[in-house]
DNA sequence: CGCACGCTTGACTTACATCAAAAGCCGTGG
DNA sequence: CCACGGCTTTTGATGTAAGTCAAGCGTGCG
């Protein structure tokens, strides 16, 4: 097993050979630990370094001109964070823990020897890329064009489908960590009208809860109520340039 | 002046070699006209090409099972399509022309010659799925947290200055090409409001409307109430490997 | 010419927001 | 160990932005 976590999520995909593991682990030679509720990176502000998620739970969210909040992504172990920042002067997003984090900062310069000498990683890099677009352009559909209701499964779906990634044994019952508030910062709500959604979807038997965390009862229910696909599944990565 | 619109755009951001232009052209050898109202590919059809826009204006969007459509974004010229695509074993979107149109259908191994031999131009691509994941999350904003008629001005910002990326003498004034009804696939609304911020918009003296052409006004108070951030500016590039 | 499509406008409905208040829970300090 | 203050969660009453339905109009095109 490697000392890289990002290099445990590659394998996931790809074999890594010998030199891939070496170089994916000057990613993560330092280690930063951020307390929950801090803050990696402020929106506006420049400097930005990259980092990987080593592990804890942490977001990316920006806020509008009237102080409200929209949540752009959860992140988890193993994802990389701030590769949009390092492209800007100036970050176009704000990263935040979520609960105790350990995350390994790295400089773009690295990013960028990395694709000079690792070509079929510089193209999973970009294979992350698209998943996360799709991810995106996911949520952007469900932010215009479902309801309310649809919204909060899909986002209890897609965080259970993410923590399971990181720890196999996961099943039905998970607990989400989030507050109704940041649920509702995600999904374009109020806090108000999600404790309603969540109800809802308690009373149908879809769900249950008791203290934080939560049970999937019909998970297929749930993926068509919320119009909800795992994009992470289906790859295709036979067009990848050859290791080495 | 090269053949290649994909490395007219990059040379707007980088100085590219006379090696990089010839390898830019390969991407652009073969032609193919696309008929306005035309599928270039269709959301979970297999066999997934990659394209560069040559000339005209497209779309992606995705269906929902209730039949409704979210416009995902639109894209001009120099634009690269269908990476995502490229990245799933079937489409996660589908891709429509909104005026007849010429693209250049390249395969994904030309892509991965490309970033094997053209580590700067691997970085590049990398960069603009950057840039089109911030678009992404400042839609995402816009459609979780702003009114329709801050949505609608966003719009219409956008539009102006994409436009603008093709052609520089491009001012105030454009044509937007668009159905109101599209307007409303892409900004989570009905044609009917779309209709009613638009109208609103003129009454508040921020555009002018005459026979599919709009005149942006007031461009300062426009960005105001849209929330909006003009995402083609504010790149840092310093990192980027060396040329060669 | 006439038909289809897009635009416009009005009347009415509804999903979600806002406001408000009470009750649980949780860490902190006396 | 208990009391306190500050978050969260929950629930009800009311408000409103945007959707739905419907009709009339202009216009380009077969």
């Amino acid at each position: 097993m490697s000392g890289s976590c990002f290099a445990e999520k590659l394998s996931e995909l790809i074999d890594l050979t010998e030199v891939e593991h070496k170089t994916l682990e000057k990613l993560e030679e330092r280690q930063r630990h951020v307390r929950r509720g801090a803050v990696l990176q402020r929106e506006n502000e420049g400097g930005g370094e990259l980092y990987v998620l080593r592990k804890g739970l942490m977001m990316s969210y920006v806020l509008l001109h009237d102080g409200s909040r929209q949540i752009l992504r959860f992140l988890f172990p193993g994802d990389m964070l701030g590769i949009s920042s390092a492209v800007y002067q100036e970050a176009p997003e704000t990263l935040a823990a979520l609960s105790d984090c350990v995350v390994c900062p790295f400089d773009r310069g690295v990013l960028a020897d990395l694709m000079r000498e690792h070509p079929r990683l510089a193209a999973m890099v970009l294979v992350y890329s698209q998943i996360e677009r799709v991810a995106l352009t996911d949520r952007l559909a469900a932010l215009g064009r479902t309801s309310a209701k649809a919204r909060v499964a899909a986002l209890l779906l897609d965080l259970r489908n993410r923590l399971r990634a990181t720890d196999k044994s996961l099943a039905n019952v998970f607990s989400l960590g989030l507050t109704q508030e940041e649920v509702g910062d995600a999904t374009g709500l109020t806090a108000v009208h999600v404790n309603r959604m969540l109800r809802q979807l308690e009373e149908e038997q879809l769900i249950a809860r008791e203290g934080g965390r939560v049970t999937l009862l019909d998970e297929r229910a749930l993926a068509r109520a919320a119009n909800y696909v795992n994009r992470y599944e289906g790859l295709d990565l036979g067009w990848l340039p050859k290791a080495g």
